[in-house]
DNA sequence: TATCACGGACGATGCGCGAG
DNA sequence: CTCGCGCATCGTCCGTGATA
């Protein structure tokens, strides 16, 4: 851009110039737009000339709408996730990550990692949250266990501070989390170590829970994808599994106040779940023409 | 006319990750 | 570990069109 301070003045012009710059720096679209939106926010609050604000405003819808023909990265993971099996091989993560737990010396920090890593994948599986929730829950308020060795759980979400929960966790999850509760003390203890650790954070075991993004560093390595990605690809797996109920089972799986929301949550293309919805709708129309023959 | 679903616009904030 | 950049998600407002 030159130096001309003309060309400081904000304007769609300025906005297409900054775009431009980024561009060729490689930022995607969706960034510049953000950036753009910072500067419409500062001359908002700041008092700036109308006329200048709807400019930028309109460069910054400009690469909106250009984001939005840009495929998101986390696509390309997902479907190799899909590819390599998704939640069947997440599963198979989690009983590889139980053998090596196994071969590794008892009460070694490796091995209550190995078995941290498990219980946040198989977690994560029966309820996929964000990286910093899981990261917070404590034994006793969030996640809790009843005499019957049956795990729940239920906890305010710190992004949107609305309460969500998966209620009584499947039976292999729950079977996990005893794993990583009991470390190598018998199964016999496990209420009785249940309320001692009472208060504490469920990874650590620590009054401090880790980083927020600890357990998706942790996710990271074990299936290549971050922890978020679980989200999308259980959105994914709900559409497949039942399109016409899935804005609804979506909402309430991932704990968003509506259901538009869920629509973030797409990495496979609209016509894969229409396919699937056609092909079930088929499948019900051949056992109704059957049973009129 | 009231109501509702839907979707675009907008603003705010969370997450991943590498640098220091 | 902290910080900041780049990227992504989510709630709210509001206009539009369909429907009763």
């Amino acid at each position: 851009m030159p130096d001309d301070p003309a060309f400081l003045v904000p304007s769609y012009f300025l906005g297409i110039q900054l775009g431009t710059l980024l561009g060729d720096r490689e930022i995607r679209p969706v960034t510049i737009a953000n950036y753009l939106q910072g500067l419409v926010s500062l001359m908002r609050h700041g008092g700036g000339d109308p006329v200048a604000l709807e400019g930028i405003r309109s460069a910054q819808q400009h690469y909106v709408r250009l984001a939005r023909r840009v495929p998101k990265f986390k696509v390309t993971r997902i479907r190799s996730l899909m590819e390599n099996g998704g939640f069947g091989y997440i599963l198979q993560r989690v009983t590889d990550c139980q053998r090596d737990a196994n071969a590794l010396p008892r009460y070694s920090a490796l091995r209550f990692r190995v078995l941290q890593a498990a219980a946040i994948l198989v977690l994560m599986a029966n309820k996929p949250a964000r990286t910093g929730d899981v990261a917070h829950w404590r034994l006793g308020h969030e996640l809790t266990r009843d005499a019957n060795d049956v795990w729940s759980l239920r906890w305010t979400q710190m992004k949107t501070g609305h309460e969500t929960g998966a209620g009584e966790l499947w039976p292999e999850t729950c079977q996990v989390l005893d794993r990583l509760l009991l470390q190598d003390k018998p199964a016999r203890l496990a209420q009785l170590v249940y309320t001692q650790l009472r208060g504490k954070n469920w990874l650590t075991h620590h009054p401090s829970p880790p980083a927020d993004t600890w357990p998706s560093m942790l996710v990271c390595e074990i299936l290549g994808a971050p922890l978020h990605d679980l989200r999308t690809l259980s959105a994914d797996y709900i559409r497949r599994y039942d399109p016409a109920n899935a804005p609804g089972v979506i909402q309430s799986h991932l704990g968003h106040r509506s259901t538009r929301a869920g629509e973030e949550y797409r990495a496979l293309a609209e016509g894969d779940a229409a396919a699937e919805s056609w092909r079930s709708l088929r499948g019900t129309l051949e056992a109704i023409r059957r049973s009129k023959a």
